[in-house]
DNA sequence: CCGACTTTGTGCAAACGTTCACAAGGGCGT
DNA sequence: ACGCCCTTGTGAACGTTTGCACAAAGTCGG
């Protein structure tokens, strides 16, 4: 036994899948303290977090016993423990670089402050911007980046600026000594070990939903076909799949076709 | 046989985790296209992307034998195939519901019209910010959603209003007709089946984010007590780490005092 | 104080995803 | 035309994640 407090699991190895999902939950929990509830068991947590129970229970329980049995969890107890184990209860000063359109939403975001989060400073390369003040930070230049995370004890940084920038910016966050990055550019990073990047690409999740969608759209026209006895239908389900009839009717050849 | 002519593995069953990949190949073969380059092995596409080239080669065998053993990939019949696989060789309008920070990034968002994604509307409830243009679109009223998705034929909605307000706005898209919708607000959205709800969410990433930082800082810490014979040091790395330390010290402890 | 009831925490099996390692197959030089 | 060499496509092993189903453990009414 001896020095270790803490609840065995915790330290070495909760699944990444788990940790994926606890900011989720946190959330909830909030939802729930802020409607004055006092307690909750896991069916009822999990119908707000959007989560099957027993995966619940088992995300719960890789932090520790933190429920009652016959009765539930503690809201308050609850999101302390959980909001400890995700970090979120020290404070993260995240430095912001590229002030665009993704770099404004990002230092507006209200989710930002209220979870540990603080925006340190506001970058941009451009003389124009630089200066102006957004969210209530005065933008600063870029060529700061290094005396901003060194002052501001900076550990996290957000990438906002345009794909063909965002490698070097990258570059000199980490030489500054930044092992956390946000990034929004839509290009592959290169960096040391030892340096965690997470990537938002908000064309990436558009792409998988068109995908799912179009799927849908096919899947419908097909079952129209084997109806019709194997003629493809000119005209899907009221018109909106046009071209993707027109592709997908005979994919395989129409692509030999373009590609070889 | 008889009239299956596409792949046979793409009709049913591409896994989920390939798909969320799909778009990583894309993007980065069109960066190849754009450098002039041809041809391509697993090895640097893989690279590319930024993963395993087993798991590449995989992902693309479940969409055919698009490759040339001994050569690699032909560039743009594999653009083609992959895109068409996705959707993206059709037009996607879609409707951004909020005109804020992240609705105008949504909006200027490049990789947004580049693969057959284009904004049908731009809809705001603000009355101040109605009227107005942004990114070539004038805003329109959010009372609008029906008309818009009606007109346009719209099949997938943007959410980008705040919390409070997405899911009566999730519920007006899925009654006029959008099967797919991307939320950017912080909460869960209930829809009924058949309906696609993907989300993007800042704050959960950053949480992610701060959670393996911490642990970092948490092992650093506890390699060091342990040099040290024990006692947690007051001062973990150049003071960064004070607030965890208090925590993490002996965290179940304080927790129960906390707690309970 | 006890027994019925509720809900947690978890062993287990199935589904899913990743990685290795190599046979199959095609190009290219001779 | 032949054989070498290179790279794909994939079977098989491994690891991770999910979900079921239930024992363990607590509350609460009588």
């Amino acid at each position: 036994m001896s020095r270790r407090t803490r609840s065995d699991s915790s330290l070495q190895g909760i699944p990444e899948a788990t940790i994926a999902r606890l900011p989720l939950y946190v959330r909830a929990l909030y939802a729930l303290a802020d409607r004055d509830i006092a307690s909750v068991s896991s069916e009822e947590l999990a119908a707000a977090a959007g989560v099957n129970s027993a995966k619940l229970r088992k995300d719960l329980s890789h932090l520790g016993s933190y429920g009652t049995r016959g009765v539930g969890y503690d809201v308050d107890y609850l999101i302390y423990q959980v909001s400890r184990e995700l970090g979120l209860t020290q404070d993260w000063p995240v430095v912001i670089v590229g002030a665009g359109n993704l770099g404004r939403a990002l230092a507006n975001y209200g989710g930002f402050a209220s979870r540990g989060f603080r925006v340190a400073a506001l970058l941009d390369a451009d003389p124009l911007v630089i200066g102006s003040v957004i969210a209530g930070h005065r933008v600063r230049a870029a060529d700061e980046i290094e005396r901003v995370v060194a002052d501001s004890r900076v550990m996290i940084g957000a990438i906002t600026v345009p794909a063909i920038a965002a490698q070097g910016i990258c570059d000199r966050l980490v030489a500054a000594g930044v092992t956390s990055i946000l990034n929004f550019a839509p290009v592959v990073l290169n960096v040391p070990d030892g340096v965690d990047v997470r990537k938002v690409d908000l064309s990436i999740e558009l792409q998988i939903l068109a995908f799912h969608a179009q799927r849908r759209s096919v899947v419908q026209v097909l079952h129209r076909g084997e109806r019709d006895a194997g003629v493809p239908a000119g005209n899907g389900i009221s018109g909106r799949t046009g071209r993707a009839l027109a592709l997908n009717g005979d994919g395989q050849v129409a692509a030999e076709a373009v590609g070889t």
